[in-house]
DNA sequence: CGTTGTGAAATGATTCACAGCT
DNA sequence: AGCTGTGAATCATTTCACAACG
């Protein structure tokens, strides 16, 4: 067995923020920039994008910097954005819907191809443009589609048992919205949005800066 | 001058984790909890509990573990939400409309009491009970109202300038939905979701796991 | 007893600083 | 000359392990 590469966590979460900072910067036509530009922009210390940059490979030269075209379409790559993913959303309510029609997915290469709800006065409706379906579907939609990818909207009370049956309907990834860790097999990844956390640390923050 | 606490970053942001649990745990009528079972709950080593909690002071009882009424008290005074923090939404597309009624802020001490936008289509109908007034309007009503917190839902090319002028208005933390990283001065609180990043997070994982 | 609070050790991430490449 | 890639040093966080406590 080949030994595992070893990607520091911290690196993982940058390397979104690389990718959109370099697009932005494609779009200006530029054709280089060096660490300490990049990493000025994200605040980031030049030797930590270099290090970053490091973890996967020799991308820049010497002299010149990163050349941003092929750089980005490694970073496509290595984040596995360099193909389109198909995405269900479980839980069409209200952030359910404006999430189905978040119109940045499509040039990120997410394809949101499903809608299911479990609410009969939702169950038909069209939410952008996808037919919303009972849950009941999901577990033939999902393998059939070959969906690894999931949006779980619903309220935080059936949240473990629909993660539950997406991964066992073979989804590996789920964007969750309910305020509760999710347990998951070994394997399937989870990444959570939380307002009232988000909105918490804020006023966590405020009120330090008045101690 | 007093010599301000260190907080690791970390331990902050685990704060609100604790907070929920325990008041689950409160929910089921239990009176203590040691560090263990608290952190086994969210993923964490009982080790790693004491110390959180350490930082902020002496909480517990060697033998029984910590009290859990009163530590939720400790949990929502240090972080500020032990009182009612008003908030402004200043975009009300789809995104705002959707977290404008979110129906957790309130129980976790966030009021939306203003929701702002340009487009004059929008401007004036109702929102989760809200009037949506004119940006222009923000200026004047945020010192009114003296709100400290704002919701930022609007498309990334205004984000700049909005948060400019929520800044000037007095806000000190802003919960970002834009995928840009905010300048703000200093003493401001920028707190992001960012739905594709979370999303090509999960492409990440799910393709390591391929490799 | 069982569990906390905490120094000390271990692990992990960032920054420094510079040899080496273009 | 200018900038990368990277060991070494620093800084931060987690884990260990145990004395002290109720």
């Amino acid at each position: 067995m080949g030994d595992r590469l070893k990607i520091p966590k911290p690196t993982a979460r940058r390397l979104s923020l690389y990718l959109r900072e370099l697009e932005a910067l494609k779009e200006t036509n530029l054709i280089s920039v060096n660490s300490g530009q990049l990493g000025k922009a994200l605040g980031l210390t030049g030797a930590q994008v270099r290090k970053d940059f490091a973890t996967f490979g020799t991308f820049g030269r010497p002299g010149v910097g990163y050349i941003i075209e092929p750089l980005c379409e490694q970073l496509r790559q290595i984040m596995g954005t360099d193909r389109t993913w198909d995405v269900a959303v479980v839980g069409a309510g209200k952030i359910g819907q404006a999430i189905s029609g978040y119109p940045r997915f499509i040039d990120r290469g997410f394809n949101v191809v499903a809608v299911f709800d479990n609410n009969p006065n939702i169950i038909g409706s069209e939410v952008a443009n996808h037919t919303v379906r009972p849950v009941a579907d999901m577990t033939r939609i999902i393998p059939l589609r070959n969906i690894k990818l999931a949006i779980l909207s619903v309220p935080v009370d059936v949240s473990q048992e629909l993660a539950d049956r997406l991964v066992a309907s073979g989804i590996t990834g789920i964007l969750n919205f309910a305020p509760v860790r999710l347990q998951v097999p070994e394997g399937v990844g989870v990444s959570s949005v939380d307002f009232s956390r988000s909105l918490e640390q804020l006023a966590f923050e405020t009120s330090i800066n008045f101690s």
